[in-house]
DNA sequence: AAATACTACAACCGCAAGCGG
DNA sequence: GCCGCTTGCGGTTGTAGTATT
């Protein structure tokens, strides 16, 4: 996985804070054409005054396609309240459930948000109101702390042109300590139609058509075309066998 | 209108792991 | 096995925009 180790040992004065639009437009053009390889040689390649590292996030983060702009559903905050109890601060392992979300935003959005949200319920927890007004909190006027074991009818469902957009999926069903994270998402989400990453995903060769979720779709019998026009457990996608499972088992809040 | 405080998010930093020479 | 390098991850900081005083 490794690339040759650069002999760059220049004292190259990096460029550090924020990226300018002329920047974004040398990397991701480089990237979408070249593609990245070794970040290490992205900068010098796309005529950057960047380190690798700085690149490489900037792509990830804001430039790939694929990525999910503007607030975080009511669904999405609820996979992270689920996840982060299950997983803890594995902000990358929890953006493997949420198609178009990094880790980073997660991250942010976890401190910013969501963790004064679980303060919140926390609080109220441990100091009950007694008076009924308090249980409007889970009539959807407020929406602190998501009741994440009210309903799995509720949870989300995850486009699968945008999960293969991500180009370094690779979800660690394998290991079992993310076995329950797979099987309480794999009762609540399912695969359908995206017109709009089609193309996009039409446009990826090579390493995406080899995903191991593509490969469980053909080896299933479901065609490419399939993947697009029908519904699918996430089950069908990754031949996942999660057996008897309830997502309410692993809520912790 | 200006100053200050707060919030959201982008980016950086340091560390650990993996890999090739 | 060691060293140097790259990559990925999580914690932290910096910055711009917005709200409040």
């Amino acid at each position: 996985m490794r690339c040759k180790p650069s002999n760059n040992k220049l004292m190259v004065k990096y460029k550090k804070g924020l990226w300018s639009p002329d920047e974004d437009q040398k990397l991701t053009s480089y990237v979408m054409n070249y593609g990245h390889g070794c970040w290490s040689s992205v900068p010098i390649n796309a005529g950057l005054q960047r380190n690798g590292k700085s690149c490489r996030l900037r792509w990830i983060n804001y430039l790939r396609p694929g990525l999910k702009r503007g607030a975080f559903s009511y669904d999405e905050e609820e996979i992270i309240f689920t996840l982060h109890g299950l997983l803890g601060n594995k902000w990358s392992q929890i953006s493997q459930y949420l198609p178009g979300r990094t880790d980073n935003e997660i991250k942010n959005h976890w401190h910013s948000h969501l963790k004064k949200r679980l303060a919140k319920s926390e609080h109220l927890q441990d100091h009950p109101k007694v008076d009924n007004t308090s249980s409007n909190l889970s009539s959807g006027m407020d929406h602190s702390v998501p009741p994440v074991s009210q309903t799995n009818s509720n949870l989300p469902k995850i486009l699968f042109a945008d999960w293969i957009s991500l180009d370094e999926f690779q979800p660690d069903f394998g290991k079992s300590s993310d076995e329950p994270a797979a099987a309480a998402l794999s009762h609540t989400c399912t695969a359908y139609q995206s017109n709009t990453n089609e193309h996009e995903w039409q446009r990826n060769e090579g390493s995406t058509i080899e995903s191991i979720e593509t490969r469980n779709c053909l080896e299933n019998g479901i065609s490419i075309e399939d993947m697009f026009h029908t519904q699918m457990t996430i089950d069908q996608i990754f031949g996942f066998d999660h057996g008897d499972f309830r997502i309410d088992d692993f809520m912790y809040i």
